[in-house]
DNA sequence: TTTTGATATTTTAGGCGTCGATATATTAAC
DNA sequence: GTTAATATATCGACGCCTAAAATATCAAAA
């Protein structure tokens, strides 16, 4: 219950008293991503009948032209395996993606845009990229880049702790 | 193809030339998010076996001792109503949760937690504490001050370009 | 060669999340 | 008071997402 200790680096006192700035520091994140997310997607979806995952794939492709793996794809997009499966399975329906086999590994394949797939990624990549432009309007050029470096800190201060646990 | 003008408020410009550095601060914004919340999924799921959804909607009763309508919780959770209606029915069934008649309007309800859930939840939130100041101790005070603020910002920024007006 | 272990993907089961539709209750208009 | 518009919550269909198990291939050791 002290008010202040001024020198304290009371690492017994590691429970919900000195801690909350944290939590609400990472409750504000969290905030921000889902409202920006939310947005984006019903955007994507009312104005081109397209899911934000299956843009998100198609994004991914259209920065390598080479095409990924479909364990690539997952590793990129931060879900699982299962998960790509099932986006992809789709969007090869749709024709606007296809899987290729892998010359040098008969268990994997070779995801690629399609002539159709990049064309309609292209449009829509046109409009989104406006919408983020909007999203961040109301910060200056500043805020932009100082918040870009910090997430950069974000970044490695939680890969570290997410990842030296097992490994 | 002008290298620079100079006093430009080209607003005819604004498609992909010099827009991407928003993009980058939007997918690293993402990319944080995303390695933040899968981690503290899987360990409340490993150490308590529930899920990160469950969590957040205890945890929003928690901060609201008199219950909260489910519009409210949905509102809060940012998902739409549906939503909020499963995963109430899960806490119910497992006994953290209860559903209360309210006395002012017949269409609603007013969710709180049992006296099991408060214990329950109280056990998880100090583990859950530790485990965001983990993720976040690799950035110094300054930078988690600087971070949130700017993150505020953020909030400000998207609310406006996404259409809030008032609440 | 056969076994062993690791890698790449799919499959399955279950929970989360949206949208749109419905049932019911409140509020406002007339 | 009846009607109409609005608000609260649930349901159904469908897609996303994870974890765990299954399938198939590769690579290297016994």
């Amino acid at each position: 219950m002290s008010k202040k200790s001024a020198a304290a680096s009371d690492t017994e006192t590691r429970a919900t008293s000195e801690h909350a700035p944290d939590l609400r520091l990472w409750l504000r994140t969290l905030a921000c991503t889902n409202l920006i997310e939310n947005h984006i997607r019903s955007r994507l979806r009312a104005e081109f009948g397209i899911t934000l995952p299956r843009f998100d794939l198609m994004a991914q492709l259209e920065r390598s032209p080479q095409g990924l793996k479909m364990g690539e794809l997952s590793k990129r997009m931060m879900v699982t395996g299962g998960n790509v499966t099932g986006i992809t399975d789709q969007l090869v329906a749709e024709g606007l993606v296809v899987r290729e086999d892998s010359p040098k590994d008969r268990r994997a394949y070779i995801v690629k845009l399609t002539g159709e797939g990049r064309r309609s990624f292209r449009k829509m990549a046109e409009a989104h990229e406006t919408w983020v432009v909007e999203l961040f309007a109301g910060m200056d050029e500043k805020q932009r880049g100082q918040l870009y470096e910090l997430l950069a800190a974000l970044k490695r201060s939680a890969s570290m702790a997410a990842g030296k646990k097992l490994e």
